[in-house]
DNA sequence: TGTACATCAGTGAACGCGCGTTCACTGATGTAC
DNA sequence: TGTACATCAGTGAACGCGCGTTCACTGATGTAC
């Protein structure tokens, strides 16, 4: 359908899923605005109509990245139901989910080497998907004793950085760290004992 | 001292030296082999007396970094003295000091974006580190009952991740992950709870 | 110790390439009358 | 509905640059006699 003529319709979009695909084979610096707008079918020229430059366009892919994982973070989160912890679970799923499903974004965000400060829609949108982690970390540990509850920050960060690790680690082909478990399992079981010392008791699985 | 005139002495490894500080200063497309070979104060064909491309000097200097990382981690975990646990400790910290004190190289280890298998020699050191980390998790996990004891290959794994997210996310200026506390006090603080939830009883500290 | 020679780590100039970006342009689209 | 015109998203050619790499060379170093 659409208008596929003269004018593309909506090009910048199409920019930045084509990169997005170029990133997500290559790693950070594995697209080019001459490549991606080959792949959008559209002249080497055109993309500077929608961006004023390369590190826009990655500002861009990495904004959307984040607002993608702050959308499938909150959704996995569902206001903490049906209890903290099967939630908090939850989230930990959707954090390895979303490398696994958006790996373009996932680089874009992480690896990419841009600072949130690049643009204020960036920062906004990291800063969402940090309430959400930091938001289920904080009503889990409500349900424990005061005197044994870390502070929320720290708690959150623990997670974001074990998730995070395994990603990066295992759920790619970074060097030789291949194990015999899958990131998942990985993940479940890493978040399970670090909840158990916390002093959460988990059926036995 | 040294024979500076014509011929370098030692420019192999002066060439990685550069390219080292500037890839920890700039990321891992943030160097070039002729700027590598200026600040050698060495003509742009130089390096090529030395390494058969760009990818080779990168390739040597993840495999220098492997080796000294499993230098350090060894050294830390002095064979598991004075006790497992400390020794354990030990290796968690020496993992962190290992990325803070040798930027460059962890950079070329873990996000060049090269294979492990790219030299036999980048794998076996590779492999090497990796072992150390491996034993300290399987001698201390010795000291748990047989029925509360994950695999050893799964138990450095979840070490390994939390160290690497930590070093990841918050001992760099990565996106917007500023956290209120230091990376050795989230690492101490989650390994300590993970221990804690295998059974693992500390000292309050 | 002195000379002849092989070796080899450097030089400097040049290459081809691809990339980011610019610029004058063109033709499709939407709007006012 | 038809025409005139402003707008604006595209084109295509060209630019300058820097990078990786090559090549014929040169001069320092080490070794054999």
């Amino acid at each position: 359908m659409s208008k596929r003529g003269y004018h593309h319709g909506n090009l910048r979009q199409a920019l930045i899923e084509a990169a997005l695909k170029l990133i997500a084979e290559n790693g950070p610096r594995g697209f080019t605005m001459a490549e991606a707008a080959k792949q959008a079918n559209v002249s080497a020229a055109a993309p500077y109509r929608h961006f004023t430059g390369r590190e826009e366009l990655i500002v861009a892919m990495a904004c959307e990245g984040f607002d993608l994982f702050a959308d499938l973070l909150e959704y996995a989160y569902r206001d903490g139901q049906p209890s903290p912890l099967t939630a908090f679970e939850a989230v930990g799923h959707a954090y390895l989910a979303f490398a696994r499903k958006h790996p373009g974004h996932y680089v874009a965000m992480f690896e990419s080497g841009i600072s949130p400060d690049a643009s204020r829609d960036l920062a906004a949108a990291c800063a969402r998907a940090n309430q959400v982690l930091v938001r289920a970390a904080h009503d889990l540990s409500q349900h424990l004793p005061a005197d044994r509850r870390p502070p929320t920050e720290m708690f959150a960060a623990h997670v974001t950085a074990m998730s995070h690790g395994i990603v990066e680690l295992y759920a790619r082909g970074a060097p030789g760290k291949r194990s015999p478990f899958s990131p998942e399992e990985l993940l479940e079981t890493g978040i399970g004992i670090y909840l158990r010392g916390l002093g959460f008791l988990e059926p036995d699985r």
